[in-house]
DNA sequence: AATTCGGGGAG
DNA sequence: CTCCCAGAATT
């Protein structure tokens, strides 16, 4: 038992959307380039988070081909604090290959779009439709909740395999002559509208033909199976420190932060730190430190990701000398003063601590 | 099909 | 505190 399809439900979701749209930048132009942006910095953010970050990518960058020629570590920084970090470096990466395999020109359709690096399903139909009017519906987040609610779908909107039958139903109500407004507008209403959490059903256009509201279900719909628990993990940082500079090491693939800057890591299964066993490690890294030389943390930080919680603690350790320039490479270490520290991208917690310290000294 | 990747806001 | 949100790549 589900409603069905009517174009009413177009005219309906359009016409609320011009009464209570915002303005927001990336709705003012129809370059691909400044909505692909936009795009990627609101995939898994949202619009307040992600509006500040546009701007400033927008004003260093206001071409494709001046976001390819950025150096790595200056977009990342850019995009420092907004998360998943691989939507920067991958925009980056795709941002050189538009200039260098299509003359710095945006594919125009969605299947060329959803070639390029980072730009999946969702962003593809978003630039194919904002920028160039193509008829092809978009399925975010907040569409798969307005559709589960509006027309009663059931279907596990955290299943992949869900995603044919809301693929199917936007297809069929999404309107030739206005995709681009339809699609923006959907989502406006699942932002503002049909909020994940107490709904304005009250002052609803479509409450009498929503079926979630008329058969009592708004709680239900729609329906999502839990995420599993986040692992724990402890980080105990050593922060090495000689004549007013400090070690930073840029993070490699395969973890967290790919691309960012921390400092040397000791992880344990723990939160109490072995310290023989970080001894042995030190000592086999060649780097020579004495127990008592490990300052003792003056807090705990917990940080949690998605998947992730991590507890983490910061031992400063003073140097009576310079590392050599083998240990150095080895341990992808090297020593940055205060100013360099500011300009490297680095993860919140690694913010965080800057701050406390007053390693950090703006803001 | 399941897992991984950040960070922030509301209650 | 707890709960909620949400695309793409990888395996």
């Amino acid at each position: 038992m589900e409603n069905k399809p009517s174009p009413l439900f177009a005219d309906t979701i359009i016409g609320w959307y011009q009464r209570h749209k915002r303005a927001l930048p990336w709705r003012e132009t129809t370059d691909p380039y400044l909505i692909w942006l936009s795009e990627v910095i609101l995939q898994q953010t949202r619009v307040a988070q992600g509006l500040p970050y546009f701007q400033r990518f927008a004003e260093a960058y206001p071409t494709v081909q001046q976001l390819a020629a950025a150096p790595q570590d200056e977009v990342l920084r850019l995009w420092q604090g907004l998360g998943y970090y691989s939507r920067a470096r991958n925009m980056h990466h795709t941002a050189q290959q538009i200039v260098q395999e299509h003359s710095g020109v945006f594919p125009s359709k969605y299947e060329g779009l959803l070639k390029l690096r980072g730009v999946g399903s969702y962003t593809a139909a978003a630039i194919a439709s904002f920028a160039f009017r193509e008829k092809v519906a978009v399925l975010d987040g907040n569409v798969f909740r307005v559709l589960a609610r509006v027309f009663g779908l059931s279907e596990d909107i955290a299943a992949p395999s869900s995603r044919k039958v809301f693929q199917q139903l936007a297809n069929e109500l999404i309107p030739a002559e206005a995709p681009d407004t339809f699609n923006q507008a959907i989502m406006e209403f699942g932002a503002i509208q049909c909020t994940p959490v107490m709904p304005d059903c009250l002052f609803c256009p479509l409450q009498q033909s929503c079926f979630a509201f008329t058969h009592g279900l708004v709680q239900e719909l729609p329906v999502k199976s839990k995420a599993k628990a986040a692992r724990q993990r402890f980080f105990h940082y050593l922060v090495f420190a000689h004549e007013g500079e400090y070690y930073m090491r840029k993070r490699m693939s395969g973890d967290i932060w790919e691309g960012l800057y921390d400092f040397y890591l000791h992880e344990s299964d723990t939160k109490a730190l072995d310290i023989n066993r970080l001894l042995k490690e030190l000592n086999e890294a060649g780097i020579a430190v004495h127990e008592n030389h490990l300052l003792p943390p003056r807090k705990e930080y917990k940080h949690v990701l998605s998947h992730q919680k991590i507890t983490a603690r910061f031992y400063l350790v003073r140097l009576d000398s310079r590392l050599s320039e083998e240990i150095l490479q080895e341990a992808r270490l090297a020593p940055y003063s205060s100013e360099k520290i500011e300009a490297l991208p680095k993860p919140i917690l690694i913010n965080s601590y800057l701050k406390d310290e007053k390693i950090l000294l703006n803001l």
